[in-house]
DNA sequence: AATGAATGAGATTTCATTCAT
DNA sequence: GATGAATGAAATCTCATTCAT
């Protein structure tokens, strides 16, 4: 009532300013993220963005609101990435797409631990996680199951967690090599049926 | 058995409560640390084991060394275990070795994760894990690729890693089926055919 | 009626919206008290009346003064009251006005408290109070005593706070009769027969 | 098992020193309360004892726990005063211990205003006063109706609130008399039969 | 040697108040 | 004039660690 519904901008000239922040904020977070783990404390974001503590909360309200965030925003690529796999051999697209995923996960300190932490506050990083990415990683496997590449009894869920955690201890273990155990697990994954060996061969 | 009888320093009478406290203490530990894991606060260590917080520091002066010595105490078994192993075949015993080693770690709430875990405090439990363990795994897997039953190529210590990481979230989330996942972590590992072993050789 | 029509200062044509304004803030945040007690956060308040909280601030630098509009708004009404006693015997007026007043503080959520408190910004609470019902409770008590129904040694200004006071509590113990302790009070103040009265003066 | 039961004084040696302490946290705390109020910070308090805030958490787990307790010492006194009036008659010691009420909680800052708060961790503050105190004062309240001093229809959870409530803003309003309420209030109470009145008039 | 009371840094969270738009 | 995003002081509470008894 004491501002008339004409609205053709929906909030104002201040839209711009509020999303920038929340920009800032993500990139922040991102990077804080990486130096310190998703456990840093708020005011360390805060510091680390420019901002007050206070805007971190109106924003995300929750830890978990704000890890989420900055996770969708790098899990939307991935979650499109299928795209370009299209045309590829269904086992190759699912070796290249878990490949992305991991290289994902390598590269965001904490982010695979924090996935799988059950810590108050982060089931919705992992339900976000599985909302996402899941029904990706299930089209590439039943895809490449369906060609006979791989077997059929493996679930993308347990893929998906197994992946995650085998990412995990990157950083804090230099010498651990995560790419390689990804590679074993995904030859475990392919049919070892004499008839399509010859092709997985390469 | 933990600590060696080897003893001839001059201590006396006292010897043997010092030796029952430190049992009790690891004892009290391992079992909080099953029930909340390895973060635990030491007020409630000290509780379980009915002693003060003082005495713990006294033998356990970071968290670090506590959780080493839990994890030294079961990593006993784990370390001796291969004795009764040396009849089954190669590829066999490094498959039941494993699957032991992932149950304990399966049922130790968070020692998996702290395992991993690049804390300040935490490092020594990673090495202690490597030190004791490693070795073991590194003549199964040895032994193993030396009869031909699995890839040369890979090393115990990312295996071992790797194995460690398949464990977490178990109890996080009931869904996860870790033992599958590890399983073809193993088929990976296997050696598929004659054919393809000297190609893969390199 | 709350402000007078004596407008002669240049404003022009949005005065009126600014008054419109003023009330819809009032209005909420009588009703916000009454709901959560006169701490409640301005926020609150702002959403309640559907403005920004700027405006809150533009219009009642601090909360004194919003507590005090509120409650100057309600006071009217109590202030305006004893023109229609003016037909009852004083010392039934004067009960009449007290049961007033008492069923005013009981129905507002911590106004009993806020009319007390010394936090900082309620002092003009407490001051309003008095300025404005104090003369008529002066009034109603001196006639009473004139008219030797009550004792002429009690200021209105006790019996104000006293009154107040015995309201206090009325939400929070529902088990507590604030009315009979106020009829007790007034049964402590009225004269109880000539003969005593006498004695009574000091 | 670790130290042996022999235990002739419960605790050990450091017993007088907890208890010095707790002593020292409830004078403190006193002494904060009546400057400040019973929602002085909890560091203030910590201060004033010159103990850590720590050390507060440790002795009364809520703020509530630390009110009740500095309330129940200075109750302690009040619960056991009606010895002393045994001998007057039921009306004096009625009189008597209301002003002995009245002087203790005008004394306390803040500790009216407690009595009647329903925040959050105040109610066993009300609990404790009813639970102590009621008993007492109901006792004398019944003895003097019984000997037809007093109106027999008045509760003494009522006459209790309302002495608590007449106390309220003592400090900050200087002018206001509480304890002339407080009599006027007794007043009130006294039955007006003709044949007991002329007692009364001293 | 053992105890557990005390400490106090640090993390979270709320809200009054300001001020750019 | 109105808005509400941003600020950051302030308060709470937890625990690792020390140290007097």
């Amino acid at each position: 009532m004491p501002t008339p519904p004409t609205d053709p901008s929906p909030a104002g000239p201040k839209r711009a300013d509020v999303r920038r922040n929340e920009q800032v904020l993500l990139d922040a977070a991102a990077a804080v993220f990486v130096r310190a783990g998703v456990h840093v404390p708020v005011r360390q974001i805060a510091a680390e963005a420019g901002l007050g503590m206070g805007t971190i909360y109106r924003h995300f309200p929750t830890r978990a609101d704000l890890v989420v965030a900055v996770f969708k925003h790098q899990v939307d690529a991935l979650a499109a990435a299928p795209a370009d796999l299209a045309t590829d051999p269904p086992h190759q697209a699912l070796r290249t797409w878990v490949h992305r995923f991991a290289d994902f996960l390598v590269t965001k300190h904490g982010l695979a631990e924090a996935m799988h932490s059950d810590q108050a506050g982060f089931e919705n990083l992992h339900n976000e996680f599985v909302e996402r990415l899941l029904p990706v990683l299930d089209r590439l496997l039943t895809a490449s199951a369906a060609a006979g590449s791989t077997r059929p009894d493996v679930r993308a869920y347990d893929l998906m967690l197994a992946i995650g955690n085998l990412c995990i201890g990157v950083e804090a273990f230099p010498d651990y090599r995560a790419r390689q155990m990804i590679d074993l697990l995904l030859a475990g994954l392919t049919r070892t049926d004499p008839a399509t060996q010859e092709h997985e061969e390469h």
